[in-house]
RNA sequence: GACCCUAUCGUCUAGUCUGGUCCAGGACACAAGAUUUUCACUCUUGUAACCCGGGUUCAAAUCCCGGUGGGGUCGCCA
């Protein structure tokens, strides 16, 4: 299909894993990185594992699982192993996995590729400052290396040598290892950290491809370091340009939205945050610029994945939030809306609810916005200032003049239903504005039309007065009227 | 500081491999106009970029060299 499907080794099964970390609520980041793991593994017929990285005991949390598990879903993403719904590589929780690391952690101390270091924290960050200031790499010593100490931390021997592996995104990259000193694997025999773990968990699970972070480019070697020193197979490796702040710096460090529930809760949804991220580093090569789910895995290539960072536009995110509201069917955007509506709303018939919801369908960039959109149809009392009543250079009485105008030729309407509404008033407007004209030309229907809305809505803008007024029934639009009246005398 | 990655409109990006069709295309944002009682939607139009300096070539956004900028990593976090 693609010249991407010839780098892959069709011999082993795809398989991709997503590996959240839980000490906090999911982050866009993350979800981002997952996106593309998953459009890679299901695009290849392959299969995706949820593996919860939780070794740090003090910052994780089983809350914060549920919540990377729900936003996952959410966004309508689904893996075929995972904690939740288990599978053959069980368990799914590195803080269940302890054993296994624990054997492979003693036959690299028995093979005396790892060895127990007892320097103290201070001691090292003294030494790292040392070597910063002299303008060195910091980089651990060696103290314990041949000590045979028989407690401490777990250091790996890293070796002084060139590794050079190849990145499906970058091509080859090349480190120099005798840069790096030996790295801290585990606190203790029950207590394996990150670079080890991940190692021996991409190999028992059988992971292909390890699509992450352009920030974990520089932890590749080392892990490559570990696999051979395991006698593990390397996985295939494509490392993502990061999300970045307006001021360009790494996104996971800002302060604000960065919760994909976040985006949940102030009424994005899916289809935009999907759409959005993947063109955050993604391009299809066309002019394409709105993807489904079932399109991006069909169109999705890591070819066309970007080397450098992206910015992170939430003025994108707001258009195109903007373009599946509108795009939904108005039923399916009421139940949408309704957590943004007062509880009242909950007593109205369906019918109303569609007609409120679809007269503002097309101005909503977020659902969350429905709320002050429409909180003057569930008042009873309006509280808007009298001048706003006023359109263009028209004084009180003109302004009553009007208002009494529409409430008579309202309370006179046979039909109430927005078309009937808009051709009765349109007629009318246009007459009003020409016997009010002394030498205006263009009838002004903004002299009816104008102060009968804002008598409706209390608002500078909002939906046309004939959906406003068909929405409220006679009655109500007659009473509405009747107090724009009253506040002018 | 060392190492690694990277560099096209304000932002996301196409084009770079295979130099000419690119006085650089699309989208968001912005501006103007049309429609309109308002806001929004929609439509039309516009402003706006090849990081810098050399070189190669008839010709460079595209190739080469050197700078510079940005980012990431350097943890007993992941």
């Amino acid at each position: 299909m693609t010249k991407m499907k010839k780098n892959i080794n069709l011999e082993k099964k795809i398989r991709l894993r997503f590996p959240p970390s839980p000490t906090g609520p999911l982050h866009i980041g993350n979800a981002r990185t997952i996106l593309f793991n998953y459009l890679f593994a299901k695009q290849h017929n392959g299969e995706t594992v949820l593996r919860i990285e939780d070794t740090d005991k003090e910052r994780s949390k089983i809350e914060w699982v549920q919540d990377i598990i729900d936003q996952l879903h959410w966004l309508g993403i689904d893996w075929n192993e995972g904690p939740d719904i288990g599978g053959p590589h069980s368990p799914y929780k590195q803080s269940q996995r302890t054993d296994i690391y624990q054997t492979y952690l003693e036959k690299l101390l028995a093979e005396k590729k790892a060895y127990f270091c007892i320097c103290s924290s201070e001691e090292l960050e003294g030494k790292r400052q040392d070597q910063q200031s002299r303008g060195l790499a910091p980089k651990y010593d060696g103290t314990c290396r041949n000590k045979n100490h028989q407690h401490g931390v777990i250091r790996f021997i890293v070796e002084n040598k060139k590794v050079t592996f190849i990145d499906l995104i970058r091509k080859e990259v090349e480190f120099d290892m005798g840069l790096s000193g030996d790295i801290v694997i585990a606190k203790n025999l029950q207590t394996p950290l990150y670079h080890f773990t991940v190692v021996v968990d991409d190999f028992l699970m059988q992971i292909s491809h390890v699509i992450r972070g352009e920030d974990h480019l520089s932890n590749t070697p080392k892990q490559i370091l570990l696999q051979e020193a395991l006698g593990f197979y390397q996985p295939i490796y494509a490392h993502l340009p990061l999300m970045l702040n307006s001021d360009k710096s790494k996104m996971s460090k800002r302060a604000g939205d960065v919760a994909v529930s976040d985006y949940h809760q102030n009424g994005y949804l899916p289809e935009a945050l999907i759409n959005f991220m993947v063109l955050l580093g993604w391009n299809p090569g066309t002019e394409k610029d709105i993807f489904s789910l079932p399109e991006l895995i069909k169109e999705f290539s890591l070819e066309n994945v970007q080397k450098s960072g992206a910015v992170f536009n939430l003025q994108k995110l707001d258009y195109l939030n903007g373009y599946y509201i509108r795009e939904k069917s108005t039923s399916a955007l009421v139940k949408l809306c309704l957590p943004y509506l007062p509880e009242t709303a909950k007593d109205m018939p369906f019918k109303q609810l569609e007609k409120i919801i679809e007269a503002y369908q097309a101005r909503l960039k977020k659902l969350s916005e429905i709320t002050e959109f429409t909180d003057f149809f569930f008042s009873e009392k309006l509280s808007y200032d009298k001048k706003m009543l006023g359109w263009k250079e028209m004084g009180d009485r003109e302004v009553k003049e009007s208002l009494e105008h529409s409430a008579k030729i309202l309370s006179d309407a046979k039909k109430f239903d927005k078309k009937s509404l808009e051709e009765l008033l349109v007629k009318e407007a246009t007459a009003f504005a020409e016997a009010s004209a002394s030498q205006g030309k263009n009838p002004d229907k903004g002299k009816l039309l104008w102060p009968l809305r804002v008598a409706l809505s209390g608002k500078e803008a909002s939906a046309s007065p004939f959906e406003i007024a068909e929405i409220l029934g006679k009655e109500k639009t007659l009473t509405r009227i009747k107090q724009g009246i009253d506040k002018l005398s």
